[in-house]
DNA sequence: CATGGGATTGACT
DNA sequence: GTCAATCCCATGC
């Protein structure tokens, strides 16, 4: 997953994303689960154009964008597409890899498939902040690495939480994972390719 | 300057 | 299943 994959379609992007890994510190995860938002699409933070927030969107690929949500957590996005559009990739949840027992301390559980299974979840498992917002994902805290093995079977399904453009099939997940933020929903479809 | 919504989570019925 | 916590940010007056 080199910056010029992140620079092409972000659908694309979000797929592809499924099995590369996160490092921050002593902790990393698979990345298990993801959403695709796109300045063409309203519940993209990018849909209302250049702001002091959104900024961060329609910069360079490979750029973190941190925000705040719900008051109390930071979401971790991947900056896509060519530098101008603004496009990102949620990552909304993570199979832990390392840094297993800093993880259990900061979210104050055991369970491993509870450390990172939500967006607010893994940012808080790996001390992800708003601090991070706007850092390169390639030279900076916090580091996005390629596939470890071979590439699983990825499910699509719609987004997560969101009230406008629900109907987008932009949520991907690797199938049968146990560490996906919520339950696969009925009738969603199943993506062919593994590649 | 005041207001209200939100890409969530955890606790509770 | 429902709901509150909590605060940044976008919008509107």
């Amino acid at each position: 997953m080199t910056r010029d994959d992140l620079a092409g379609s972000v659908v694309v992007v979000a797929r592809d994303l499924i099995g590369c890994t996160i490092r921050h510190g002593d902790t990393a995860g698979t990345i298990v689960e993801t959403e695709a938002y796109h300045e063409s699409e309203p519940a993209s933070h990018a849909y209302v154009g250049r702001t002091a927030r959104s900024v961060t969107l329609f910069g360079r690929p490979g750029t973190a964008y941190v925000y705040f949500s719900y008051g109390m957590h930071a979401l971790l996005n991947v900056v896509c597409e060519r530098e101008g559009v603004g496009a990102a990739v949620l990552i909304r949840a993570l199979e832990p890899i390392d840094g297993i027992g800093v993880m259990r301390e900061r979210r104050g559980l055991v369970r491993d498939e509870d450390l990172c299974s939500g967006p607010g979840k893994l940012t808080q498992a790996l001390g992800i902040g708003l601090e991070l917002n706007k850092t390169d994902l390639f030279d900076g805290p916090i580091r996005l690495g390629p596939p470890a093995g071979p590439r699983p079977e990825v499910l699509v399904g719609t987004r997560i939480g969101i009230t406008k453009a629900p109907e987008l099939l932009w949520r991907f997940a690797a199938a049968g994972s146990r560490h996906i933020s919520r339950p696969w929903p009925p009738g969603a479809r199943e993506a062919l390719e593994a590649a």
